[in-house]
DNA sequence: GTGAAAGCGCTAACAA
DNA sequence: TTGTTAGCGCTTTCAC
């Protein structure tokens, strides 16, 4: 037994030393059924033996499939892209696949070169809140099964979180509080959820007759909690709603080093529900993503197991973030950190 | 133009429509140079024209070469985790590589059938924490490169966290704040990051006439915070080093609604600095995780790149969870939500 | 039930 | 500089 040898055990190897045809030796292996039970199990004894595995490049070569899916993601670090991201890699173990991970960094010309790089690699794509202009995403998929989340685009199958339900709970929840005036702090300009939550947020509030108006865009990061914040409680609003946990968490932070009131000045809600809403101070009141559920789906799409509403459900979680609209809208004071960026105004 | 059809464009096809052999083709695309630059010039218009994309699948057979790494992770979930994907895929894609994630949940058998599945797919392993036996381990990777991240394998390449420099501080901290007793709340059995903390920990303590006791071990998670803390304070300490933030911030919510007090009566220190340590309350004292570098440093050891101290610093971060120790050891008090598990006694 | 041979798309000898 | 050909390891007709 040579151990040291470079070479990896083939399936000629295989066959020779049972004495087989190298046909014989693949039907045995992967056509159990089409051979005799006893090749069959002759075979399959050598190939143990010989500490034979498949060269799935190979495999994959006549067949065309790998057994590997890629995962397209806006940014990796957003930890309900993680939430996401462990659905679906649950959903593609149990059918025997892999993920390839491919973190476009919210450019849609990574995205599209991802695209391209892994065509021939994968089975599909599962598409995270693709960023790139439909027709481009269109064109690079012509061959190619792909599932989109959060993003409705003709002719490709996909899901999406049920936006318009979450920004029904959001408006009601803060309308009996007694908020009139609320502000929507949003996300990336190239996001359909940030389109879709503003629309619907502006509806919602129309019909409670509240006055909305919608602030940036802004990255969906920690970061820009700061100036996000600065810029709705510029626009007088006493109910600051952000385009995600990231935004809202950030404008906590800032909203307690300005020394403002949470809840009892301002309310801040978020979205995603995503780790440390729980405990961030005061813990935040958000809505759920289907992250993990749309991690799941999408594999399903591609693998043809699930059928799948493609409208997952999404909802209101109260915690301590949000409360009574104060009696009279808090006026401005204390050192502005800096001046308000030109709010857009909403529709 | 036939756009509807299903065959994808080969370099057969740009060859005949170019008017030269294949190889020649086949030069002019990867190996420029070795071909007259008038027929460079002409395939590669031929290619774009004709939207000839290279089946990276045949490429890869001859090659053996997939550009392909896979990234196999003990633990989606945990945002230590993710920082050293972000890394690593960064660096990868710096490389033109594309990482294959595999998560094994913790479990050993899972992640030797990762590293079989995925071996000729792959042109190299990152091997994060592995949790398997070492032997197994390397009779797997025996003819596949690879890098390892807190886990030293024998003739194998890859970098550790400096936990001695971290212990050291942890326990400097503490001591320096007047805490004469600390406990270990454990992670889990099979991490070497463990075992290390441990060791050190206890040796750092002895230094400083510190009594110290381990207990555990706990799956590194959010809900292990509980029954870390409820062991730890069994032991009379007066600070708890908890193996990573997870289990830190558990443990904070846990005092939290216990009604004891941190760090008046007890100082809960974390490692890893994960999101969320900042905004929790109170933020967390902890020790940083060269995570995102580890990433990038084993991406390198497989590329060729980087020369990589295998040692990578990690250094104290204090926040508002560690204070000066009691006056008097605090006293059981309140509901025990549940007795202790029996804590194992520490080297 | 089993074997021989072709072919998946590409690259790399080897020739010319 | 360019063309011809073999071969990567496997599956799959097509014969026998």
């Amino acid at each position: 037994m040579d151990h040291s040898r470079p070479r990896a055990v083939t399936i000629y190897d295989v066959a020779r030393e049972a004495g087989v045809a190298t046909s014989t030796a693949s039907r045995a292996l992967s056509n159990p059924g089409r051979v005799s039970e006893r090749t069959r199990a002759h075979v399959e004894e050598v190939a143990a033996r010989l500490g034979y595995v498949p060269n799935r490049i190979a495999q994959a070569l006549p067949s065309g499939r790998t057994g590997l899916f890629a995962l397209v993601i806006p940014d990796i670090t957003n930890p309900h892209h993680v939430r996401l991201i462990r659905g679906a890699q649950a959903q593609a173990a149990a059918a025997g696949h892999s993920l390839v991970l491919a973190d476009s960094q919210e450019d849609a010309d990574i995205e599209l070169a991802h695209l391209q790089r892994l065509a021939s690699f994968v089975d599909g794509f599962l598409l995270v809140s693709p960023r790139a202009p439909a027709d481009e995403l269109l064109a690079h998929l012509q061959r190619h099964p792909a599932a989109v989340f959060n993003r409705p685009l003709a002719g490709l199958p996909g899901v999406v979180a049920d936006v318009d339900a979450a920004s029904a709970q959001v408006v009601a929840h803060l309308a009996g509080l007694g908020h009139r005036r609320i502000a929507y702090l949003r996300g990336p300009e190239t996001s359909w959820a940030d389109g879709e939550r503003r629309r619907t947020l502006a509806e919602h509030a129309g019909r409670h007759g509240i006055a909305f108006t919608a602030v940036g865009p802004f990255a969906p990061v920690l970061e820009s909690g700061a100036p996000a914040a600065t810029a709705g409680l510029a626009t007088g609003a006493t109910a600051l709603v952000a385009f995600n946990d990231l935004i809202a968490i950030g404008a906590l932070e800032h909203l307690a080093a300005a020394g403002i009131a949470v809840p009892g000045e301002v309310s801040v809600t978020g979205a995603d529900d995503v780790f440390g809403t729980s405990f961030c101070r005061p813990p935040l009141t958000t809505v759920t993503s289907p992250a993990q559920e749309a991690g799941r789906a999408m594999v399903g799409l591609l693998t043809g197991t699930e059928p799948a509403d493609p409208v997952l459900p999404s909802r209101l979680i109260v915690r301590e973030s949000t409360g009574p609209a104060p009696v009279r809208p808090r006026r401005a004071r204390g050192p502005a950190t800096r001046p308000p960026s030109a709010p857009t105004a909403g529709s």
